[in-house]
Parts: C-alpha cells; sequence; structure tokens
DNA sequence: AACAAATGTTACCGACGAGTATGATCCCAG
DNA sequence: CTGGGATCATACTCGTCGGTAACATTTGTT
C-alpha cells in the first residue's frame, strides 16, 4: 500500500514532526495533571475549565487544543492514576514470594498511587460523570485490580501464608481502607505514603485481637 | 442528565391530600429521603432540583417550601444519616464489655449506616459542596465520631482486648473500609448489610496472617 | 520572502439548573 | 360564606460553564 513515489524526498520531515508531537504529548501531560491537582482541591464539577486553564496561565480553548472535552480528562486522569497499581498487580503474579509478601508489595504501591496527585480521580470521581464507554472501561480496570488482589489472596490461603477469609469481602476491605486514603491524606501531612501504607498493612496482616506468637 | 425517577417506591405524603395534612414535618422528611435516594443513584452535581421533585411527584417550588436550598439538602441528608452512627459511638462508652466487643458493634452499627440510603451522603458528598457553616458542622460531627473510635482502640490496648498499634491510622483504616461500602453496595446484593460487617469484623480482629490460637 | 502547520486568544453561543415572583387552590375558623 | 393562612403550580430570571468559531501569532521549511 505505501507506494514510494518518486524522489520528493524531504530531508526528514519525520524529525521535526516527531520533535514536536513528544512537545505536544509532554504539554497534554502537563493539562492532564493540572486538571488532576484542580480535582483534587475542588472536585470535578466545582472546576470549570477557566480554572484548569488559569492554573496553566493559558486560555480554555488551549486545554481543548490537547483534550476533547472535561470527561476526557478525567477519564485520563484516572488512567494515569491507576496504571502503576495495574503494573504492581502485574508484577506480583511473576514473583515467587508467597502470596502474603506479594499482597504486601501491592498495598504498599496501591497506597502510594492513591496518595498521588491521581488519587482523587481514582476514588472519588463519580461514574456517572463519564461516558458509557469510558465508564465500561473504568469498570473493566477497577475489576481487574480487585480480581488481581482476590486471586493474591487465595493463592495466600493456599499457600497457607494468609489465614481462612472470604476473599472477596476481604478485597472490598483492603481496596476501601487503601482508597478512603484519598479522603483525608494530603502532601502536608507529617505521615508519608509509605509510613501510611505500612501502618496499614499492620494492621491488615496482625489483626487488633493480641498475637501471642 | 434528566433520568426517570418515577419507578422508585415513593412514600409520598403527596398522594391524598386529605388525610395526612398537618405533618409538614413529615413531608421534609420525605423530601429529604426523596434527595438522599437520588443523590445516591445519580450523585448530588447530576441530580437536579426537579429530578428530586418529579420523583415526589412534585413541582420545584414544592422543595423550597420544605427546605430553603438545595445545599441543606444534602446537609440534611448529611445528618441524618451520621446520626446512628454517633449514637453507637455514644452507647458504646456506657458498656461495661472489653473495648474490642465494644467496637465491633460500633463497626456493626456503623456499616448499617453507610448501607442506608443516607451512605452516599456521608461518604461520598464533597464538603466543598457545603456553606462554611455547615462544612464545619460536618467535620466536627466526622471528628467526634473519629476520636471515638480512637478512643475505643486505645482502651482495648490498655486492657488487653487489642493488641498494639497505632489508633490514628488504625481508625483511618476501620472507617474507610467500611466508608467504602457506599461504593459498591446496594440493596439488591446477596449479602447483607450485617454478614458484610462481619465479615469485615472478622478481618479486623484476626488479620490475615494465619493465627495459631 | 513566503507559505503552511502548529499553537493560542478573543469573543461568542446555548443549555442547563438554582432560585424566585406571582398567583391559584385547598382547608379551616369565625 | 368568607377571609386568611397554608400549600403548591406556572412561568419566569439569571449566572455559570462547557463548547465553538473566527482570528492572531509563532515557528520551521522551501
Amino acid at each position: 500500500m505505501t507506494v514510494n513515489h518518486s524522489a520528493s524526498n524531504a530531508p526528514s520531515p519525520w524529525r521535526s514532526r516527531r520533535k514536536t508531537r513528544s512537545d505536544r504529548e509532554l504539554k497534554r501531560e502537563a493539562v492532564i495533571h493540572a486538571a488532576a491537582r484542580a480535582f483534587n482541591e475542588h472536585g470535578y464539577h466545582n472546576t470549570s475549565l477557566d480554572d484548569i486553564a488559569a492554573a496553566l496561565e493559558v486560555t480554555k480553548p488551549t486545554i481543548y487544543y490537547y483534550v476533547e472535552n472535561k470527561e476526557q480528562l478525567l477519564f485520563e486522569c484516572f488512567c494515569a492514576g491507576l496504571a502503576p497499581v495495574r503494573t504492581a498487580v502485574q508484577d506480583a503474579r511473576a514473583s515467587e514470594q508467597p502470596a502474603r509478601d506479594r499482597l504486601r508489595t501491592v498495598l504498599l504501591r496501591y497506597a502510594q498511587a492513591i496518595a498521588s496527585e491521581f488519587g482523587w480521580c481514582m476514588v472519588r470521581a463519580e461514574d456517572q460523570d463519564l461516558s458509557a464507554q469510558m465508564r465500561s472501561h473504568v469498570k473493566s480496570l477497577k475489576s481487574e485490580i480487585d480480581q488481581g488482589i482476590r486471586r493474591l489472596l487465595r493463592e495466600g490461603i493456599s499457600d497457607g501464608s494468609i489465614g481462612d477469609c472470604d476473599p472477596k469481602m476481604t478485597a472490598f476491605a483492603l481496596a476501601g481502607a487503601l482508597n478512603w486514603i484519598a479522603h483525608w491524606y494530603r502532601d502536608s501531612q507529617s505521615q508519608s505514603p509509605g509510613q501510611v501504607a505500612n501502618a496499614f498493612v499492620a494492621l491488615f496482616e496482625n489483626g487488633l485481637r493480641p498475637r501471642t506468637d
């Protein structure tokens, strides 16, 4: 299908084009990042595109040059925040450790993601604000993570590193506690995300009832 | 974004104007309840007052006859949902049981409240949507509950019914897991709120690591 | 120099929804 | 039967905000 026409050899239209494209991608990410910060601070519906534009010291149409609409902006924030969690879950399947240890690292990385600027979008965004397509995509990503955690729990029960429990309910409890971090954690806090996650993991692993061992 | 609310079962004191008349307070509560259901289903910002009015088979000005504005509607939903949790926390202080048992009943009642129609308002409502006055009121109520749980944890550590832990972080984890129920629980679910709460409590008390006792 | 693509801006539109002015309707006391 | 208060509908105002059209400016290429 590609037919190289005559010798109209442009010196390298590719180089300049690639440069500008990467530049564009950088700005696009800046837009998404600014949106995430604004959403995080004032909520999705209380953030106007003018607000986001002002934060970037541009005007509203500039936003539309990089993003189709506000809804997609939220969607991108969502994906950006969720990506590291997905990889964490995937990494956990390649490891050889006992499942409880693998679960621990997943939870740690999960907490890190929630404490990031995209945490709000992942957790507090209403899926009613997304189109049907994006909503189903979001659901499948969330489900993937949920299933990954359940799987780790089941494997832990099998290999003896985790006591008997209901994987579904337990996964809900774990994810809920971690997700909730997005509601109260702020950067200025004394605790680092890692410390928070460690405290949580300690609770989950040991439980409230005193241990004899 | 107007959605069909009509199918929902509204108690609707409006059907017979003759009978239930003097009960202004009853109707007011019906308004708040309808608002809670609508918020729960479509979110605060995606719910117009016309929607709420339609669900009650009334018109918008009727809403304003019972409530000052939309913001107060959200506030009332919030208080309605939070009240039983407060009493649960208060009741726990009057009991003589070991703290872990008292905490358990608090968590059970907490979960019940979250699974109610007001759960959404308690958990997912953004405090940016409230006036400064209401916001501070909400914050104090939330703080009261949080402090109550922390207190129970400390008392449990003292009386030996709870192992050593960071009360602050632990309270955050517990509340987070329970609050998150509002995100996934639906009435049509197979699990009752009590069952969910029991599963959660079992996890919190025993932990994931297998027990020898 | 001249052109084209990329990048932004100014100025606007249209829809939606919170809140309100005005008046109709019903109930009950006198 | 009559006036007055309580209750609710019709029909509006008005600000905000998502989105767009048309125009300006920068930048690299020929």
